[in-house]
DNA sequence: GTAGGGTTAG
């Protein structure tokens, strides 16, 4: 019976045509003109109600219809697939291949199963297919028993089985076994190739990408896009500016620049290699920019140290109205923890909290260290409680947040936290236990994690490990100890390492120490201010004034610049950064009249600048500059000018905080009733009612 | 009908 087509939606099947022409070309009618799961039914019900369900092409383009090309049906392609008596291997496989795409690999894997218990020879499709499945789930065991069939079914040879074999292979992390696969295949297809160079990047071989990709150019294959991005990936990794600009040419020169994807894979090989705009100015030139380009460019500026234009750009994408994802987050949360930009920060938490994203690992352990960079370890270890996946970098991230918070007791808990759930812990992490040791001052257990990370956990500890050693020792008084420590180290000491042992030197008044560790620092830096007036500093503090001066007036001889120390501050979600001696900032003198105020305020409250550094300090710089003396005053004397009481003022940047400065903020938390947040160097000083929550403070 | 690709944290 012939069904008139007024029956079924207007919109959907628009052609003259009649039911009863679906055996003639079923599969144009049905597939390209069924849009909704409605009428898919419509037409099934159809093909039911006329016995057509027993004509195997008509089922299979229902099947297809409703399994690939309709999105959210795959249910209803079961339904049907559960009507039929005696599947053929082609609906298994249509079923396989969207049970791929709905992302449901596991179902995928499980239909084969079931397809091999009711004898159904599987075909060369199905292996492409169940392979895939078995690529996606990291089903390595599966992935090997289904190699053994298709060598039982005599599908080995079959390129298209061998290629997603290779990607099976790489996926479940054998890029060994999948390079044996490449290496043993008579004729190698772009995709043969290209299948390895993925299999290498999902690894981080990315030596491997560039080596097979010379390789691939003294073959005779040739190359495409797919190729060349993963190679672009690669160069960018490896800081291959050289091959990366290569494939730059060749893709202008074949008028390829308009794929997306390619372009957006040479703006991140740019960034990457440091020529960051260079990458922009390609951004700047797409004609079109998808969530993935926007990602890119913004984390080239975020991995370039390059907050500030990173967060620009991310306005400037919402602007555009591109969705950002998960992704986009974390290289937008990276820059906040960078500039210590704690409103902005809070943000976008609350952003990717209204968005409904997903707390990916990667997106909660820079959430965590976003808070734990500003200070805020109670709002990390928030983010890590509610994580439902946490790796090595997330325990690593909580660790090192409670030691820079001040809290070296608890992250060692954590520590022994995650031994307990089998987390192993890598070089990284060592970093952070050592530092929570050195803040919590427990000396002999540094001593022990630094043997047992080589003894019990075979890593060999590198210069980082050592300086925190030399921060563990010194900071606990024993200089002389950490001195021969760094004589004995298997390597050559760089300038952090005696930078940390003058630093010490300066805590405890050590003086010939101190001296040994300038004249160390001066054949690593020369021009490092900061360690001559380390030193100096050192001689005052034990009344030395003589000496001190001529280490000042040393550095003038060799034109030693003060390094200009800059921080920024925070109000109310804006940023302000702050040079020493900055007059250029539009509210200067504003700043100025402001700080002269705070001054005799905290002043008459009690506060006298008296220490030595201080005094030395005053009699080198310039009257203009005693104002301005510590930026960290003006951000802070900026701060009351701009807030009302209560109102916390985080502080960033590299600045150091001396004992001058330590004083004043006490006073200034007090006497105008502030919460005061200052980041000196990797560590957080709360200023709270006139005290200050460190405990190491000199 | 079947295979490969770009952005992410310490």
């Amino acid at each position: 019976m012939a069904v008139s087509l007024s029956l079924l939606p207007s919109k959907t099947l628009t052609a003259t045509a009649t039911i009863s022409e679906f055996p003639r070309n079923p599969k144009t009618l049905i597939l390209e003109q069924c849009k909704t799961i409605k009428d898919l039914n419509q037409i099934h019900a159809h093909v039911v109600k006329t016995g057509l369900l027993l004509n195997p092409t008509i089922t299979e383009n229902l099947l297809e219809s409703s399994a690939i090309v309709l999105p959210g049906s795959i249910d209803y392609a079961l339904a049907i697939f559960h009507q039929l008596e005696e599947p053929e291997p082609a609906a298994y496989n249509i079923l396989i291949r969207g049970f791929n795409l709905n992302h449901n690999p596991e179902k995928a894997i499980l239909l084969f199963k079931q397809m091999r218990e009711n004898s159904v020879e599987p075909d060369k499709y199905t292996f492409s297919c169940i392979l895939k499945a078995c690529s996606r789930m990291q089903a390595l065991k599966e992935g090997e028993q289904i190699q053994a069939q298709i060598v039982k079914f005599g599908f080995g040879s079959y390129g298209f089985v061998q290629n997603t074999l290779i990607h099976m292979y790489a996926n479940c992390g054998k890029v060994g076994v999948a390079r044996r696969v490449f290496d043993e295949m008579p004729e190698r297809g772009v995709v043969t190739w290209n299948s390895m160079f993925s299999g290498y990047s999902k690894s981080a071989n990315w030596e491997e990408v560039v080596e097979l990709f010379s390789e691939m150019l003294k073959s005779d294959v040739g190359f495409d896009e797919v190729t060349m991005i993963s190679v672009l990936t690669a160069c960018g990794r490896l800081g291959n500016l050289e091959l990366g600009e290569w494939l730059n040419d060749y893709i202008v020169e074949k008028g390829l620049t308009g794929n997306l994807n390619l372009i957006t894979s040479l703006i991140d090989m740019y960034a990457k290699c440091g020529k960051v705009d260079t990458a922009r100015s390609l951004f700047d030139k797409l004609p079109r920019r998808d969530v993935v380009a926007w990602s890119a460019m913004i984390s080239g500026y975020s991995q370039a140290s390059r907050c500030r234009e990173a967060l620009d750009l991310f306005h400037e994408m919402q602007m555009e109205n591109v969705e950002p994802n998960e992704i986009t987050m974390v290289s937008v949360l990276s820059s906040c923890a960078v500039m210590g930009a704690f409103e902005i920060g809070k943000w976008v938490h609350f952003f990717v909290k209204k968005k409904k994203m997903k707390l990916t690992v990667t997106l909660g352990t820079a959430l965590m260290d976003f808070y734990a960079k500003c200070g805020s370890i109670e709002n990390s270890l928030e983010v890590f409680k509610k994580m439902p996946l946490k790796n090595v970098m997330s325990w690593t991230v909580l660790i090192q947040g409670l030691a820079s918070n001040g809290e070296g007791r608890k992250a060692l808990e954590f520590f022994s936290l995650m031994r307990k759930k089998n987390i192993e812990p890598n070089d990284v992490t060592f970093i952070g236990v050592l530092s929570a040791c050195s803040h919590a001052g427990l000396i002999n257990e540094g001593r022990e994690f630094f043997i047992s990370m080589n003894r019990d956990f075979g890593i060999e500890p590198r210069i980082e490990h050592y300086g925190c050693m030399v921060d563990i020792l010194g900071r606990g008084g024993l200089i002389e100890e950490a001195y021969q420590f760094i004589k004995n180290m298997p390597m050559e000491p760089n300038a952090i390492v005696w930078r940390t042992l003058l630093a010490s030197c300066r805590v405890h008044k050590n003086v010939k120490i101190g001296e040994e560790s300038l004249k160390q620092l001066v054949k690593l830096e020369p021009t490092h201010s900061g360690d001559y007036i380390l030193l100096s500093n050192i001689y005052a503090s034990v009344g030395r004034w003589d000496d001190a001066m001529k280490v000042r007036s040393e550095m003038k001889e060799k034109g030693i610049k003060k390094t200009p120390g800059c921080s920024s501050i925070e109000i109310e979600g804006g940023l302000h950064e702050f040079f020493a001696e900055d007059s250029a900032h539009p509210e200067s003198a504003e700043i100025y009249d402001a700080v002269e105020n705070m001054m005799k305020k905290i002043k008459s409250a009690g506060y006298v600048p008296n220490t030595a550094e201080a005094r030395l300090d005053a009699e080198e710089d310039d009257k203009e500059s005693s104002v301005s003396h510590h930026s960290e005053k003006l951000a802070i004397a900026f701060g009351l000018i701009r807030t009302s009481p209560g109102t916390t003022i985080r502080i960033s940047k590299n600045l150091r905080v001396c004992t001058d400065c330590h004083n004043a903020t006490k006073m200034i938390s007090k006497v105008f009733n502030r919460e005061i947040v200052v980041r000196d160097r990797n560590r957080f000083h709360h200023f709270k009612e006139g005290s200050c929550s460190c405990n190491d403070y000199w």
